[in-house]
DNA sequence: TTGAAAGCGTTACCAT
DNA sequence: ATGGTAACGCTTTCAA
């Protein structure tokens, strides 16, 4: 490269200019950009620094900075299966990854890679390439060899949402919790027959995470004396139908659904009151994932529980922090945060 | 740095391991990896050195070359005002700028940013500091000196989104466009009198964003010796039933309404409803944003116009390739895709 | 507290 | 077609 730099580009001052403005070397300028090293500097001497730099307007850059720590300023979000999230959940889940990650001067990349995908492999290879603090692996198809590939390619540290893999970070969503306090909260009604309503169609991993589910929904109903349906729904007005219908037929029924997503719960609710059902009286509806937009327009409006997807995302950005600093993480960040029960007139 | 590399970390295969192996110089093997430069290297030795780069497992250094270059992979996308857009959209644009991103070999940041955010001019400046191909800037609070901090800082090429700033790269959805696609439809089913529903409260860029709108309706409609109402409306139940009150009020109303929201139409849709209002032989709805789960769960399922995102955001990774590159680029891929009408049984 | 200098992995120029 | 080699901007060690 003979030029300065890339041909019509701008010349962005370095910590050179900086340091040549300031009157000091290289080293210090370094120094002071440095948290790490900060604290040598003298106090004077870094406001020299700082007046130069601000009067260049110069900022460290991130590309040298990474290439010469061998690490750089991102944090990975490689989400497997973005079909199988809500887009309202995704979309929080970056955004609150976001905010913490900025507070401890990181960035967030996003990857959206379906399993089905024909090159998989090779953009995860492209992804664990480059450098990152952290990866976040989110969804179920995450594999022991995929996380091998990750290891093999030096990414330091990974954490698993959603998904367990050998005796790598793992942490999860406050899913059977948030079944139970629904469950819990029927109880607390008066109900003692109630029905759990999940997806017609599963595969193989949420398979397994509704039988955890189911276990412990069990644990909750069975020493009430209650007792637990299983429902299965295909989320269209067909679907209610066919539920509804499969409900009423047994001579005594359930007298609460939990429902696993607001649009299942918003399709049973509006079949009911075609039935001339009323809600809660006849039947009481809970929701038991999310609380979107879909839970307030539904009339009855549906009683639901949250998890505080937040306080998840500060947990795994302070998590990847710590041990990518070779820190042991506090244990409390391991811990998925209580359900928030948010009663309105479905139940 | 004494050792090899960072202490616990796995060392990765250089160039120069690869052209160790394969007894050729660095010079061949990054020429090897360099589309632009594979065509100086005899066939037989790119062979030999895909294959000392497959054995050894190397992969190019994003982090390396982007120092090289003094340009990253990076396309970022920055939203200003991340509460504005549904996030069902915001997903669709990320993920369809993805794919056509992996496809030209880069990668995507995403940096949500909004308006009131405190620190926004330091935030972005630290995504600007990134060397990254190109930035897409979406929203209306974008200003001007923030484009012009983006050029001072050396970013090549940046493209706004729904807003225009000087004369900068600006790209739009045909929401205009939307609009008169919903009204034709509604003056071809017969329709005369016809309103249009949008938010009580708007912002200034919504503001003349929402009369640029108003006039191309008028343009569709005037010829057809039709008239136009005006509708404003909070999003919730009480909205509703504001609005319909305010419709019916009138001696001779509306037979017909566009809205401008998947949740307005179907708050709308629910009100006339319960007054025993038949859609749409009393009153047609059509939605004019966006094409929602909620225009399929309402009742009756709400016909709309929605604009392809994923073809908008193929064209702008398109742009930033090829103005990034030096290129003219292609004048139709700032042509906003024609808005497709889903008609359902609302109108 | 500071200066000098050796990397980090790649690209691109200049010879050969 | 290929081999040296100087950037790129930063961090970090070692000496002073």
């Amino acid at each position: 490269m003979k030029s300065k730099t890339n041909s019509h580009s701008v010349r962005r001052p370095t910590s050179i200019d900086v340091a040549k403005v300031a009157g000091v070397s290289r080293a210090t300028v370094a120094f002071v950009f440095n948290d790490r090293m900060r604290s040598m500097i003298s106090s004077a001497t870094q406001r020299k620094v700082f007046q130069a730099a601000r009067k260049l307007g110069y900022h460290v850059d991130p590309v040298g900075r990474a290439l010469s720590k061998g690490q750089s300023d991102e944090i990975s979000f490689v989400e497997s299966d973005p079909s199988e999230l809500d887009p309202f959940v995704t979309m929080s889940w970056i955004r609150a990854l976001q905010l913490r990650a900025n507070d401890l001067n990181y960035s967030v990349g996003v990857h959206f890679l379906p399993e089905a995908s024909k090159h998989r492999r090779e953009r995860l290879t492209g992804i664990f390439a480059r450098h990152q603090v952290g990866v976040i692996l989110v969804g179920g198809s995450v594999t022991r060899a995929e996380v091998a590939l990750a290891r093999k390619m030096g990414v330091r540290v990974i954490v698993l949402f959603e998904n367990q893999v050998g005796r790598e970070i793992s942490i999860r969503f406050p899913v059977e919790e948030m079944w139970q306090t629904a469950a819990k909260h029927l109880l607390e009604r008066g109900h003692r027959s109630v029905a759990y309503l999940h997806r017609e169609h599963l595969g193989p991993v949420s398979q397994s995470s509704l039988q955890r589910v189911v276990s412990s929904l069990h644990s909750v109903v069975d020493p009430a004396g209650g007792t637990l349906t299983e429902l299965k729904m295909d989320p269209t007005p067909a679907g209610a139908r066919a539920v509804v219908d499969a409900l009423l037929a047994a001579p005594s029924h359930p007298t609460a659904i939990c429902g696993f997503k607001d649009e299942y719960c918003f399709l049973i609710e509006r079949e009911l009151a075609k039935r001339g059902l009323r809600v809660p009286e006849d039947l009481a509806i809970i929701c038991c994932s999310g609380d979107s937009r879909l839970c307030e327009l539904s009339e009855p409006p549906l009683t639901s529980v949250t998890a505080d997807l937040e306080a998840i995302a500060h947990n795994l950005v302070n998590i990847i922090d710590a041990v990518s600093h070779g820190k042991e993480p506090n244990p409390e960040w391991f811990v998925p945060p209580v359900p928030r029960l948010i009663v309105r007139a479905s139940s």
